[in-house]
DNA sequence: TTCCGACAGTGGGGTCGCAAT
DNA sequence: ATTGCGACCCCACTATCGGAA
C-alpha cells in the first residue's frame, strides 16, 4: 500500500540517526511483496520506475482535497504514473492534469504529501541511494558492498534491490558489465591545489587535463556504438562525431569513459555553454556538426577486447586504453610524484583554456557511484568582493533564514550596482543566523514572501570558477559556481569590485 | 575519544524541446 | 513568435552520522 511507504518515509524523516533510518526502510522492504519491491525501493530512494514523467512543481499546484481512507496500492499508483508519462509529448497537458488530479484525489493527505515530495524530487527524509543501499543489504542479508557492486554495473538501484531481495548474493552476482548498458560513472573529490591532491593520494599519481565539456561513456560491440551521459541517458544520436571515432577504432568490443567538448579551430576549448548547447540539440545535428564540431578525449577504459577492467588499478586500465585508442583521442596525462612538476602541468592546462586537472591514484579500481578518493579534481579559484543586493528566504533546513544572496558589482559611472548572480553556498549555520539578522536591519524596498531587498551596504567575498555570458542579468554576464568565503565588514559598498573588473574576466 | 569518509540537503546558471498562449 | 515548464548539463559547499583510527 502507498500509505505504508508514506508512513515509513515519515518515520525515516523523524529519526536523525542513519541506522534508525536504515531499520525503518529494511523493515518495510521485508514486508513488501516481490512484485512491488522495485516500486517501493524507487519511491523510498526518491526515484520513479518511469525515471521522469513530465511532472514538476508547477503541475502540482491546486491539488484536489484528499480522501479520508487510504486504499491505493503501489501497483495502481505506478500504473497511473505510467499513464501520465504516456501523455507527455502527446500534445495534451490537459489530459495529464486530469490524470494527476485523479491520482491526488484518490489518496489521503499523508499520501499526497509523500507523492508531492517524490514528484518534485525533494523527498527530504534524509535517505536516498546511499541509505537505501544499506537498507537493501540489511533486508536481504547481503553485504552492502555486493549491492554497491551490482549497482555500479546495473546503474539502477530498484532493479538491483529487487534482485537482492529475491535471490540474495547469487542474484546480485548475475549482474555483469554489459556492452550497451551504461555503468554508473566514477566521480571525483576536489582539492585546492595539485600539491594537496598529491598528498591525499599519498604518492605518485597520474595527472590529467580536466576538460570543460560533457562526460560520456561510449560502448561498442561490433559496429554498434552507443553513448551515455553521467546520468546514463542515451545521447548517441546527438554525438555522431564520437560514434564515428569509436567505430573507426580497430578494437570492436569496448567500453570507454571520456569527455566530449567543442573546440575552436585553433584547438582552444569553446565556453561550456557552446558544448552544452551542441550536445543538447537533437533536431539539427547534421548542420550543427559543421558549425560546432565535437571532439572526444577518453581517459579510462572499462572494457577492451572482451575483458572487463573495472577491478583493475588505474594504471592497468590506462595501459589498456593506450593500446586500444590512438594518442590524439586520449586526454593529456602526466604521471609524477613531484608537486612542482604537477603544478606546472596544471598551470599549462589552465593557460590553454581548460578547466583544471584531475589527479588519479594509480592503484584504485573503477569505483563507480561512490565519490572515492581515487580521483581528485583541482581547479583555479577566482575571488571578488561584491555587494549583497537582496536575499531570499531558505527552504527545508534553512527555513526561517535568509539564505540565497543576490550579488552585485559596483558601477562607478552610475554609483549603482549590477547584479551578477546568486549564491547560497559556503554559509555555516552561524553565518546564516548572523546574516538574517543583518539583512532584516538593512531591508529596504520591494519585499515579498520570497525576496527581501536590501540597502546595498554589506560587502561579501565570493569565490567562483569563471564569468559566463548571461541573458538573465543586466550586465550580460553571470558568475559560475559562486560561493561565499567571508563577509568584509572592513569594506564599504563603493570599495567593492567594479563591473569593469568583472567584465575583464569574461572571454 | 577523536578523526574523517560518505551522504543528504540546498540551491546556482545555461540549454534544449515541447505545449500553451 | 513568445513564454513557461520539465529535464538535464555543469556544479560547491556544510551538517551529520557512525565506523575507523
Amino acid at each position: 500500500m502507498l500509505i505504508d511507504l508514506a508512513r515509513t518515509s515519515a518515520a525515516v524523516a523523524a529519526d536523525s540517526a542513519r541506522l534508525a533510518k536504515i531499520r525503518h526502510l529494511a523493515e518495510l522492504l521485508g514486508r513488501v511483496g516481490p512484485d512491488e519491491a522495485e516500486i517501493a525501493i524507487a519511491y523510498l530512494s526518491g526515484e520513479l520506475p518511469q525515471r521522469q514523467i513530465g511532472v514538476g512543481w508547477r503541475s502540482l499546484r491546486d491539488l484536489p482535497e484528499p480522501r479520508q481512507v487510504a486504499t491505493a496500492t503501489l501497483t495502481e499508483v505506478d500504473e497511473h504514473l505510467g499513464r501520465i508519462k504516456a501523455q507527455a509529448g502527446a500534445g495534451s497537458q490537459a489530459a495529464r492534469k486530469e490524470l494527476l488530479a485523479r491520482l491526488f484525489g484518490a489518496v489521503t493527505r499523508q499520501e499526497q504529501s509523500f507523492l508531492l515530495r517524490l514528484l518534485t524530487g525533494e523527498l527530504r527524509q534524509g535517505a536516498l541511494d546511499g541509505v537505501m543501499i544499506e537498507a537493501i543489504a540489511k533486508a536481504s542479508g547481503v553485504p552492502s558492498a555486493e549491492v554497491r557492486r551490482a549497482l555500479t554495473l546495473r546503474g539502477w538501484l530498484p532493479a538491483v534491490g529487487a534482485a537482492a531481495l529475491r535471490g540474495g548474493v547469487d542474484a546480485l552476482r548475475e549482474f555483469h558489465l554489459e556492452v550497451g548498458r551504461p555503468v554508473a560513472p566514477m566521480l571525483a573529490q576536489s582539492a585546492p591545489s595539485v600539491a594537496a591532491a598529491l598528498e591525499k593520494v599519498g604518492g605518485p599519481a597520474a595527472i590529467e587535463w580536466k576538460l570543460d565539456g560533457i562526460r560520456v561513456q561510449a560502448h561498442r560491440t561490433g559496429d554498434e556504438v552507443s553513448v551515455f551521459t553521467r546520468t546514463l541517458d542515451d545521447i548517441t544520436a546527438q554525438v555522431p562525431e564520437l560514434v564515428e571515432a569509436v567505430r573507426a577504432l580497430p578494437e570492436t568490443d569496448l567500453v570507454l569513459d571520456g569527455e566530449v567538448i567543442a573546440l575552436r579551430p585553433d584547438g582552444r576549448p569553446e565556453p561550456f555553454q557552446v558544448t552544452s548547447g551542441r550536445v543538447a540539440s537533437k533536431l539539427d545535428v547534421a548542420s550543427l556538426r559543421e558549425t560546432v564540431p565535437l571532439s572526444v578525449f577518453f581517459f579510462d577504459a572499462l572494457r577492451v577486447a572482451g575483458a572487463d577492467l573495472l577491478d583493475l588499478p588505474d594504471e592497468k586500465r590506462h595501459a589498456a586504453l593506450e593500446a586500444a585508442v590512438p594518442a590524439e583521442l586520449i586526454t593529456p596525462r602526466l604521471v609524477t610524484g613531484d608537486a612542482q612538476e604537477g603544478e606546472e602541468f596544471f598551470t599549462d592546462a589552465v593557460r590553454r583554456g581548460h578547466e583544471g586537472v584531475v589527479v588519479k591514484a594509480p592503484l584504485t579500481p573503477y569505483a563507480a557511484g561512490r565519490r572515492g578518493a581515487g580521483w581528485i579534481k583541482v581547479k583555479p579559484r577566482h575571488t571578488l568582493d561584491l555587494v549583497v543586493l537582496a536575499a531570499e528566504w531558505g527552504n527545508g533546513r534553512r527555513q526561517g533564514w535568509l539564505s540565497n544572496l543576490h550579488l552585485g558589482a559596483y558601477d562607478p559611472e552610475t554609483a549603482g550596482f549590477v547584479m551578477l548572480g546568486k549564491t547560497f553556498k559556503g554559509l555555516t549555520d552561524e553565518l546564516l543566523a548572523w546574516q538574517t539578522e543583518q539583512f532584516l536591519r538593512l531591508a529596504d524596498g520591494p519585499t515579498d514572501e520570497y525576496v527581501v531587498t536590501l540597502r546595498p551596504e554589506l560587502v561579501v567575498e565570493i569565490a567562483f570558477d569563471g564569468v559566463q555570458r548571461s541573458s538573465r542579468y543586466p550586465g550580460g554576464m553571470a558568475l559560475r559556481f559562486a560561493r561565499v568565503l567571508r563577509y568584509r565588514p572592513d569594506k564599504r559598498a563603493e570599495d567593492a569590485d567594479t563591473v569593469a573588473s568583472v567584465r575583464a574576466l569574461l572571454f
